[in-house]
DNA sequence: CTGTTAGCGCATTCAG
DNA sequence: CTGAATGCGCTAACAG
């Protein structure tokens, strides 16, 4: 079934097809032409080559995420859901490829798939930059560096304004203990930091024990409301402070970030932030399909996505 | 950077570049070339067009595999990094794409990849099946139904087992409320009933007054200690008890599956029943390899790699 | 407006 | 053991 194939049936040149196919501009093809290769194409169930394509114009249709090295959560798993969805409209595949960057150098990543664009949460050096451009990768985005870090620091700014709206004011905030989530904790606590100067900010490993010794620190602080980095942590909050005979909100109020399954199920059940991740899917596919196929696109801010999840613990 | 250029720096024919490249069979080629062309290469830092040998042989060196469109916890992402890193080894490139079937009939998705296997967790149809093979995809697998249903099984076997050793006699099992994580659920059901065949079934929706109604149900019926799916519903499970003012294990044992990091910071901290991913993923590796290069493979079970953690809550 | 042609980079015969 | 030649299916110049 090659472009051929479609061609003989439609009685025209193997590149008429392709001008027909591909809308190529500056081409006009009578309309009685057009639907005659768009009919022998539907009919022979005619899809093009992606090998053939790739190999001719240098780049795929496909759009490649590279995954962090850690584990992603349901939030995440959503955004990239939708962002699948989202570009599979706009005729572009997406998928994501998990595991760190150790195992396997990026460029052999890239040029095993020569994709249309390279999305990533972390930063790309400048040479991993320059490489894959002058491959012909149209787009090369380290997604919180950019997109994703506006609505990241909003998560801070809504959580500290919640707090203080409910009247604290001796805040903490509660940081991850992982190492490698620093790249989202850090634009989350510039937000909190930006409505609330004056955080007091601990690390809280995922275990009670650890995070009762937060706990115990904050309260002698004088601390009555804490921001966590996310539900996980919060809920490690939570556990502190049931070691430590506290109760939330009374004894300290605590907000999470994601609303995960589990936030509900706390106890108390967790008031959290959470983020609209089809909303900023849709933003970030229209990004990348403006970027491949070089339109420019008017700048919108991502700041109505995010809102507080109200519960029991704040 | 074509293999012309590696086979002009070591002064051979490109056909010569290729054989030592490929490991080609039947053709012996003298180690002092091979040595000249693989320094050449190494010092181009050659990479094969994946485009041009896509379009030569048919077929890629990508895996691809269809992810579910439930969302996916940390277990499934740890497990699909692992396999990542473990094809990696072997020279193949894995990728995940997220997303229901729905939005992307699957033949676009491996037309536009022509990957050289394609797995899924669900099941494909015989039609598919067909499709796929017929277009040279290598290997075809429902993970479910052939891999991981063993292992799946073996944790339900597991929770009722430690349930029943720790003298409980009547037990239930909190099934979950989301139809789409039926391919999960029914095997670690049916482990569990083939340790204990009278298992009291019940859904139990992600929320505290909806698992209390559970609770309440299978105190009356005299169950002491209920098998959860996965840790989220024994975590319902245990909101639902609260709300009753019952205390596990004392009024009622609760077991979970997965080991999420919410487990061990719930109220009480959750026993479960954990998976070594890695393994799980060396073995799925190890199938995927030996079907791409058709070599055939000791049968083995996965058994040995769920386990138990024993904590507060049975 | 449509047809012809020339490669993209590679794996693979077939001769040497 | 190595070199030259062929074509995978497609798109982009270039002719007509």
């Amino acid at each position: 079934m090659t472009s051929a194939d479609v061609a003989r049936v439609a009685g025209v040149s193997r590149a008429t097809v392709s001008y027909v196919l591909n809308d190529t501009p500056h081409q006009t093809i009578s309309a009685a032409t057009r639907t005659r290769v768009l009919d022998a194409a539907a009919g022979l169930g005619y899809a093009p080559s992606a090998a053939a394509r790739a190999l001719r114009t240098g780049r795929s249709d496909v759009v490649l995420c590279l995954l962090p090295d850690w584990p992603i959560g349901p939030e995440i798993g959503t955004l990239l859901g939708n962002l699948s969805t989202e570009l599979a409209r706009s005729g572009l595949t997406f998928v994501a490829h998990p595991g760190s960057r150790a195992d396997r150098p990026i460029t052999d990543l890239w040029k095993a798939i020569t994709p249309a664009a390279v999305l990533a949460f972390t930063d790309f050096s400048a040479a991993e930059v320059g490489a894959m451009r002058a491959a012909g990768v149209a787009l090369v985005v380290g997604l919180l560096g950019r997109e994703l870090e506006i609505p990241q620091q909003h998560v801070g700014r809504l959580q500290a304004g919640h707090l203080t709206a409910a009247g604290h004011t001796a805040l903490g905030y509660a940081y991850p203990d992982d190492e490698r989530v620093r790249i989202f904790a850090e634009p989350r606590l510039r937000g909190a930091r930006s409505g609330f100067p004056d955080l007091s900010v601990r690390v809280v490993p995922l275990n009670p024990e650890a995070a009762a010794v937060a706990v115990r620190q904050w309260r002698e602080e004088g601390v009555t409301g804490v921001c966590a980095y996310n539900d996980e942590v919060a809920m490690a909050v939570l556990a502190g402070m049931r070691r430590e005979g506290l109760d939330a909100p009374g004894d300290l109020a605590v907000i999470g970030v994601d609303d995960i399954p589990a936030a509900r199920l706390a106890v108390p059940a967790l008031t959290t932030v959470t983020t609209d991740q089809a909303v900023v899917a849709a933003h970030l596919a229209e990004t990348v399909v403006a970027e491949i196929y070089d339109r420019t696109l008017p700048a919108r801010e991502l700041t109505e996505v995010v809102r507080v999840v109200r519960r029991e613990s704040a």
